[in-house]
RNA sequence: GGCCCGUUGGUCAAGUGGUUAAGACACCGCCCUUUCACGGCGGUAACAUGGGUUCGAGUCCCGUACGGGUCACCA
């Protein structure tokens, strides 16, 4: 064990009178949506308050190590505007934040922690068929009653050991969670875990609570799979006499009712979101409120508007099943809210991907798009007649509201192209202004012109935009050749 | 199985002893309309269950059911 100047120094990095959360991401190569959403609220609970939000990379799990998976949290986090204050790349007061740049900080604590009693060496070869059978009883772990002078031997022979937590035998231990509240344990119901692995590493559960620690970590925010091992946390900072910080455990997003969101049952993860046609804060907004709710009724919120808002008090304690209807419907308005050149950026890519031909504006085309999409991904399939007129059915001029029917359709046609023919400019106005008049003249409504222009011009029964815009976009060249083969098909 | 946690419409949820039990998504209907959307208006639909406590319970207590978590030298 060190000097005590040692953990002093230690001690003496740890900022104080400020509130601080952190991240802390194992690097698998993907954000879940439940992590995306433990990220936020971590972040918010920093941000509400004025504090610091760190970013720390859990890397002790050497068999799951994934390439670039680190790339992909520092890109999801850049991408979703969650900055954070401290982390690996920007460096901080409580360095290093990778915990394998950390491993000789754990023994040296697991050790202090030795000393005082609260854990012990222990020396058994445990089996894998023990450990799953739960044969062997750990609360009669025979390493637990060793002297000091026989572990310390043990040890310094160079027998191989892990370390464990000494649990009281007896009493109770009362955990508070902001969320929960206070959960009282038996102690005995608690088992010695291992602190210190054979190898050295430190448990995931041994390395939270002393980087916590040493980051001056005030609010832990996590998962509510780790409640139950939490009211070991308070034992671990009482034997080291370290403040408590608050906990705050947020229940799961599920899949259904019965289970989580997974990568492995083909859930999507962030970054699946956002190649779906999702937008980055469509989702950030809707991951907030699945989960937590406001006061008030406002549901769309900015990320600057929910730092404001955010109260850890409003997060609900059973877990939340992903809609990805209602995340269509955020999508959709935030769609909505763009200004139109913001849309036709974002959406040129996807409209490019049906309308190739260069001579159809793909600014046009994204106005009439902006209040029908609700994600991008829906743009393509809308677009499929602008490159090529479809294949259809002359039963597609039947339409009983506009009162339309082969007969008046051919008519309309047939008195329309010359009409256009004729038009001395080609824009909405003089395009809307000519069925207009032909309507007023025939004495008919304007959807008894318009249905079959459209028809004919685009092919399909559903189309983003009007008569007009159609025609419009596809020049009045492609119009009239449209036209014309409409009318063939009536005749 | 032990321990811990949870349970308000299909979904997200408000609610902190007295409400006609909000609101949003989805769904249905009507209106608007140049198809579809947008928008506007309206509608269907919920306190898991049984006992208490109380003048009064979605709200408090106990039991039951159902669900979830945990019981690793994984995180």
């Amino acid at each position: 064990m060190k000097e005590l100047t040692w953990f002093e120094d230690m001690e003496s990095r740890i900022p104080h009178g400020e509130v601080r959360t952190r991240f802390a991401p194992s690097p698998t190569g993907y954000m879940h949506v439940g992590n995306l959403r433990t990220a936020l609220y971590t972040y918010l609970i920093a941000r509400h308050n004025g504090g610091k939000f760190i970013l720390r990379i859990e890397d002790t799990d050497q068999g799951r190590l994934v390439e670039g998976a680190v790339d992909v949290i520092y890109k999801t986090m850049a991408e979703c505007h969650l900055e954070h204050d401290e982390g690996p790349d920007v460096g901080g007061p409580v360095a290093p934040y990778v915990q394998t740049e950390r491993r000789p900080f754990y023994k040296e604590y697991a050790e202090l922690l030795m000393s005082r009693g609260h854990a012990y060496r222990c020396f058994c070869e445990k089996t894998e068929s023990e450990e799953d059978s739960g044969q062997f009883d750990r609360a009669d772990d025979p390493c637990r009653g060793l002297s000091q002078a026989e572990s310390d031997a043990r040890a310094a022979a160079g027998e191989p050991y892990v370390i464990r937590q000494r649990i009281p035998h007896e009493g109770t231990t009362t955990f508070h969670d902001e969320i929960f509240g206070d959960i009282t344990v038996e102690n005995t119901t608690l088992d010695d875990q291992v602190l210190i692995k054979r190898d050295g590493l430190p448990t995931y559960n041994f390395a939270n609570v002393v980087d916590d620690h040493l980051m001056g970590i005030t609010h832990v925010v996590r998962g509510s799979e780790y409640l139950s091992s939490a009211p070991k946390y308070n034992l671990l900072y009482e034997g080291f006499g370290w403040e408590i910080p608050k906990y705050v455990h947020c229940s799961p997003v599920m899949r259904d009712a019965h289970n989580k969101m997974s990568k492995r049952h083909g859930d999507p993860s962030y970054e699946d979101l956002i190649a779906q046609g999702f937008l980055t804060d469509a989702v950030l907004n809707y991951v907030a409120l699945l989960g937590w709710s406001p006061r008030g009724e406002q549901e769309i919120f900015s990320l600057d508007e929910l730092k404001e808002v955010f109260e850890m008090s409003g997060i609900s304690k059973s877990p939340a099943i992903f809609d990805i209807e209602k995340l269509r419907y955020f999508n959709s308005e935030y769609i909505r809210a763009m200004t139109p050149e913001a849309f036709a950026k974002v959406a040129e890519p996807w409209i490019r991907k049906a309308v190739k031909n260069p001579a159809y504006d793909a600014a046009a085309i994204a106005a009439l798009l902006q209040q029908r999409t609700e994600v991008l991904t829906d743009i393509p399939e809308k677009l499929d007649f602008f490159d090529e007129l479809p294949e259809y059915s002359a039963e597609l001029f039947v339409h009983k509201k506009s009162k339309s029917d082969e007969q008046s359709s051919r008519e309309v046609l047939a008195q329309i192209i010359p009409i256009f023919e004729q038009l001395p400019t080609w824009d909405d106005e003089s395009i809307l202004n000519a069925m207009v008049q032909m309507a007023e003249e025939q004495g008919v409504k304007n959807a008894k012109i318009m249905w079959p222009v459209r028809i004919a011009a685009a092919g399909k029964a559903v189309t983003p935009g009007g008569a007009v815009e159609i025609c419009r976009i596809l020049g009045r060249e492609e119009t009239l050749r449209r036209l014309r083969i409409g009318l063939e098909k009536l005749s």
